[in-house]
DNA sequence: TAGTGGTCTAGACCACGAT
DNA sequence: TCGTGGTCTAGACCACTAC
């Protein structure tokens, strides 16, 4: 057993944040490395002589800070993070695309990283107002709307839907499940768009239940949403792609000048 | 009184999260606008029928979702958002600081909002391991470390800490609590560093405690950090900034060459 | 002083997982 | 079946705020 201390009254702190702080040492420590399983609740109200509540409380703390799942009918765990991946500003450089290598799987190989994607869905539709303002389409645009879920290490990491305007889309294998060697740039290049720039916006929030159950994450793991527009040589919007990604699994890099 | 409905014992919804939903659901419509003081724990218990535990495990989860903030002796109060931000990655460019303004200054200008810094401190010491690196400094590198908080519409949005290496900042305003007009990184080209270029690296988790007080934000919401590198036209770091972010008062924007 | 939220106790019953 | 966490009750005392 690992030692958990004890509560000190005289301490300012109640009771429950120091069973919560000491339990962040040990797992900050490495005491309790990931996987591991937490003394359980029996266990730690027997250890600091307090009520069941108190001791939930700490746990709870935990919990919203991400550092621990429970497991109902298991026990609590150390949560066991994926593997980081930093994503630089030039993943989507075209000398990947020549290689036949989509964006995530280049980033992956470099990472060393086993990628995977799946839940893959294809679909034509209007566009939403947001998407339809992003890529500038009229009120009734419509557009290939392509989801899926990138997972490292067998482990989800992040969903994506891309939004390519059906008039660049049609015919092309950007409409089928495989878009085939170098992705969808790779398609929306032989169409005749070269891509000239990309734009990005940044924001990160809790997660949907839908997100929490799609990313395979408990409560208290924030998410990055990233919304990408590619552009060609002549500025015009050819792709909008959503992506939300699991915080911890991501290092976002930007290279930019001073101007 | 607001319309708070009942519990339904039928729900497959425990009844706090019933509570919670009900809550919620009155802010999202507008029925308790920011700034607006929630029913008290008394009068919920009452209209509910339930104890006092499962109200305040209804308005804990608000709290987690940074929807309420509780303040003890007075009520629960629907959380006034701070204004969004949105940071464009021209944000440094040197026209602003020709002008005599920083960027946060600068930034709040377009965006209409009354920015504010406070909690500034500025001593010398030893480089971290990460920022020595960073800057490229030898093991007993000396910087000049900067630490503020700042605020939109006086409500705290981000604190940040720049370093820059002793070298440069010596004997400059860098080292004065006022940097002057256009801030730091005017002051670092009147050294000879004219700028080149920033890298930044970007992610979101959740905040540590303390950065919960300093941002005044409650359990449940993540904070961006962003740590931007400044480098001279020789490609020599002048600066690196550690800020943390209140993330839904942030939306960063990216744009880069697809090359 | 009265009302508010913050913390705690000592029980109870339930649902889930492993055996 | 047993141990686990999930939810709930019905009290208690404390600290903070407003009057």
């Amino acid at each position: 057993m690992v030692d958990l201390g004890l509560i000190d009254r005289a301490d300012d702190r109640p009771p429950y944040r120091q069973i919560a702080a000491a339990l962040r040492r040990l797992i900050a420590a490495g005491r309790l490395p990931p996987g591991e399983k937490l003394p359980s609740e029996t266990e730690l109200i027997a250890h600091y002589g307090v009520a069941r509540m108190t001791v939930r409380r700490a746990l709870q703390e935990l919990r919203g800070e991400g550092l621990v799942v429970a497991e109902h009918g298991k026990g609590v765990f150390v949560r066991s993070s994926p593997p980081v991946r930093r994503l630089a500003s030039d993943r989507f450089a075209r000398a990947h695309r020549k290689q036949g290598k989509a964006a995530f799987l280049a980033e992956a190989e470099v990472s060393g990283h086993k990628a995977a994607v799946d839940q893959i869905s294809v679909t034509t539709e209007r566009a939403s107002a947001e998407v339809a303002e992003r890529l500038g389409l009229g009120g009734d645009g419509r557009v290939v709307m392509r989801s899926r879920r990138y997972l490292a290490n067998g482990v989800p990491v992040e969903t994506a839907v891309s939004y390519v305007p059906e008039s660049i889309a049609a015919g092309t294998a950007i409409a089928s499940l495989d878009t085939g060697p170098g992705g969808i740039y790779a398609r929306i290049e032989e169409q005749g768009h070269q891509l000239g720039r990309f734009t990005e916006e940044v924001t990160a929030r809790m997660p949907t239940p839908e997100e929490r159950k799609a990313l395979e994450i408990g409560a208290g793991v924030p998410v990055i949403t990233l919304v990408r527009t590619a552009f060609d040589l002549d500025d015009v919007p050819v792709e909008v792609c959503e992506t939300v990604k699991v915080s911890h699994a991501f290092v976002l890099e930007y290279d930019f000048p001073a101007r």
